[in-house]
DNA sequence: ATATATCATCGTAATATTGCAATATTAAAT
DNA sequence: ATTTAATATTGCAATATTACGATGATATAT
């Protein structure tokens, strides 16, 4: 017990889920706040900005790379990234669908 | 260490952060499907629609009601319960909202 | 009153997430 | 080559989540 059963369930319910669960950090939603409203790619202290240990802004956002909401090179001293707007869009679009699908009907 | 440090962050982005936690499991958004779908309130056994244990599914539907998300009676023997509508389209607008707010001039 | 059906709560095990100190890696600057 | 600055990885402690069996509560049916 404990870990999440997904495969009883579809495809979409569980790309929506973890989509989901990428935004349901505080410092997950601040670091995109922050990003998204740059006028260009940051290569910044987001340490600063968001005031978490640097390994820890590392690992969050490892988890909003994973599923491909950010882009730039991940190399070397100076990191530039920025919102990979396709996807955003995407998931804008897939969250949207979700919440369009309520049957107009009930109650 | 190892909980949310929520008072650094501002009030939407916990809010965001607690609703995408909500969505962030797959059983959740199955129930939330269902019940959407739903011509009319539902009285029904999701523990075999889901096919989870019927306490886990009563955990997740507690989840979902702790937001706002459903509403109906809660009590005696026949649940009845729906998707509250107006909750429901705050939270679209609320993910809309977020999904729009990024700059159109980055990369 | 007793049985039955439905949902909630409790307790607990398994697993996942969050956060950070310590350390490693990488690239540019000197 | 060495130092410096920026990011990643590792390891671990604290906390949260997921799942379910057992049990409790409540309402209807018999």
């Amino acid at each position: 017990m404990g870990a999440t059963k997904s495969h009883i369930f579809s495809i979409p319910q569980n790309e929506l889920a973890k989509a989901a669960k990428v935004l349901a950090h505080p410092a997950r939603i601040a670091i995109l706040d922050y990003i998204s409203k740059q006028e260009n790619c940051i290569c910044t202290d987001l340490v600063d900005v968001i005031g978490l240990a640097q390994p820890t802004i590392s690992q969050h956002l490892n988890e909003i790379k994973k599923i491909g909401l950010l882009k730039g090179t991940f190399e070397g001293k100076n990191l530039c990234y920025c919102i990979n707007k396709e996807k955003w869009q995407e998931l804008q679009f897939f969250f949207n669908s979700f919440f369009s699908n309520i049957n107009q009907n009930c109650c």
